[in-house]
DNA sequence: CTGAAAGCGCTTACAG
DNA sequence: CTGAAAGCGCTTACAG
């Protein structure tokens, strides 16, 4: 079980240690015979390399860290999920980075990870990303973001399409019969929150209904108490995510308005969740799995040709049952 | 930026690389005056060791896995997440394996983890863990489990009591009057899961109305289905966890029936996201950023002197809108 | 195609 | 208390 090192298996396949290296790291390199023979010894004897080891040599590792605000909020937390196992089948640990918001923390993670020589990281800001303080670090230089980011000439990034999203929650609701549809963007102050803002307001075209543009946990509970006070309500309110939509429902109903016979609502995300909200969830799906996975390739592509990746995702309408047609 | 090394502080301090290690590992071996200089020398230079050297030579590292199997279940989510914190503190990196309940993955995991040369890990079960399997491998005998597990002798454990726990919901529903009360295990496997219904049945003195004790994601919405079919229907369930109480809650209202008005829900948990559920949902709060703490707490203890600590957490009732007294 | 050597950045007996 | 040496487990020019 122990002792096991690279030497030992080179001894046991009666080769130099650096053949074995090579068969393991650059197999090409290396004779298909004594290949075959020494990871069979290798099999054999159940060695694996440490990578530890490789990456002191080789001064770049497997670890990648994932660096959000949080991962309570479920957005996160499929992302964290799906990107685990992304990473794992790429052969890379995902070292998990919780920021809570803070600034500092982020720098922190970024030499600590540094130290780690991890190739790259995958960051999901909780607002918006300030590139001049990630490249103050050296892993700021190799990191994805999932964000909008306006075609950073250097960053990677991944983002669904906000505004298309928008829409789709838009024409759903007018289709609907919704006349007067207002808007409660909340908890984060990312590009992306800005453009689904962005694009409210336009299709609201002069007549917007903003009810809370804060930009925290709480937001939807404060929209709902805006709505109730108001005189004038709108039939429908499209949530800036799916969090602040529970929010708006939650406390609704609580003043005793029902969802969606009183007033509609959908949500932005297309968390898991949602199916099992009180009502389920309508809301904007964005494909977290897919957003995972092709940050890591982003990230990867930089690192083999320098090329700097854009991709924007499709959202997907999912109606359930939180909307309706405006009651009389 | 780059090349710091021991060596170049060394050289800048004017003493050996040893002496510059034992500033850092072991200050106590070194004389004060020294180990200042040193230290003043490298942080001017803003030099950190190498984390990964260390633990080449060391074989001991800072990483340490949190084996969960999924993180989207928001109990696992506030674990990760205050554990990262927990982690960070402590100068450990928290590496996120989900396991998707698969044996087999944990296994990887452990292995991998294992020649990264980690101190111990943390394993937080979908299923009754399977100590024969985890023992394994060498990172298996020094793993703390969250889940009760019977004291067992060489794997420390954190647990809430459930037995109490399921005695509060009990107790806090008799007092509103409720006489006849559900009960729905859901998701888990795990022994505290065994627990809970135990209590359950305890408490229901002959008259236990279990309405699903399946274990999957589902098992809160075939509940509510039987709940809807029967025709001698309790007042009240308790659900086995707060995710199985959203689902309970989430098809009794699509069905017609009012939560509480028709039928109370408590849960267990005590998820963030229970607050903002529609309705709030009252529920037994379990302390799960103690369990984190705690958890690297007893790891640490185990490796210090050996002695394998047990932690029963207190659980606690938060009243919220899911529950009222029974209806006529 | 393979081997011998140097070295990645540290730690830890062992002397002194 | 400090230094010199060996070595953790690898990789990678460099020869041959």
């Amino acid at each position: 079980m122990a002792e096991l090192s690279i030497d030992v298996v080179a001894k046991a396949a009666g080769v130099h240690r650096s053949t074995v290296s090579r068969a393991f790291s650059r197999p090409e390199a290396v004779k298909a015979e004594t290949r075959e023979h020494v990871l069979r010894v290798a099999e054999e004897l159940g060695y694996t390399m440490s990578p530890l080891a490789q990456a002191l040599r080789r001064k770049t590792s497997t670890f990648i860290p994932l660096i959000v605000p949080n991962v309570t909020n479920p957005f996160f937390a499929e992302l964290a999920e799906t990107m685990s196992q992304a990473a794992g089948d790429r052969g890379y640990q995902l070292v998990l980075c919780v920021t809570n918001g803070d600034t500092g923390q982020t720098a922190g993670y970024l030499t600590a990870m540094q130290s780690l020589y991890a190739p790259f990281g995958i960051v999901a800001p909780s607002t918006r990303v300030d590139i001049d303080t990630l490249t103050q670090f050296d892993l700021g230089h190799r990191v994805v973001v999932i964000d909008r980011l306006d075609d950073h000439p250097t960053v990677p990034t991944v983002t669904v399409d906000s505004r298309r999203g928008i829409q789709l929650a838009f024409e759903h609701l007018r289709s609907l019969g919704h006349r007067r549809i207002g808007y409660v963007s909340g908890i984060s102050g990312t590009h992306t929150a800005q453009d689904r803002m962005d694009a409210y307001r336009d299709l609201a075209d002069g007549d917007p209904i903003v009810l809370d543009s804060g930009a925290d946990t709480e937001a939807g509970e404060r929209a709902a108490a805006q709505f109730v006070a108001m005189t004038d309500r709108p039939t429908a309110i499209i949530a800036a995510n799916d969090m602040a939509a529970f929010g708006v429902i939650s406390v609704l109903t609580a003043q005793g308005l029902r969802v969606p016979a009183d007033v509609s609502v959908v949500g932005f995300d297309g968390l898991r969740l949602g199916a099992r909200f009180n009502p389920a969830l309508t809301t904007v799906r964005q494909p977290i799995a897919d957003m995972g996975s092709i940050a890591i390739d982003l990230a990867e592509q930089k690192a083999a040709d320098g090329s700097v990746g854009h991709v924007v995702l499709e959202p997907e309408l999912l109606v359930r049952a939180s909307t309706a047609g405006p009651s009389a």
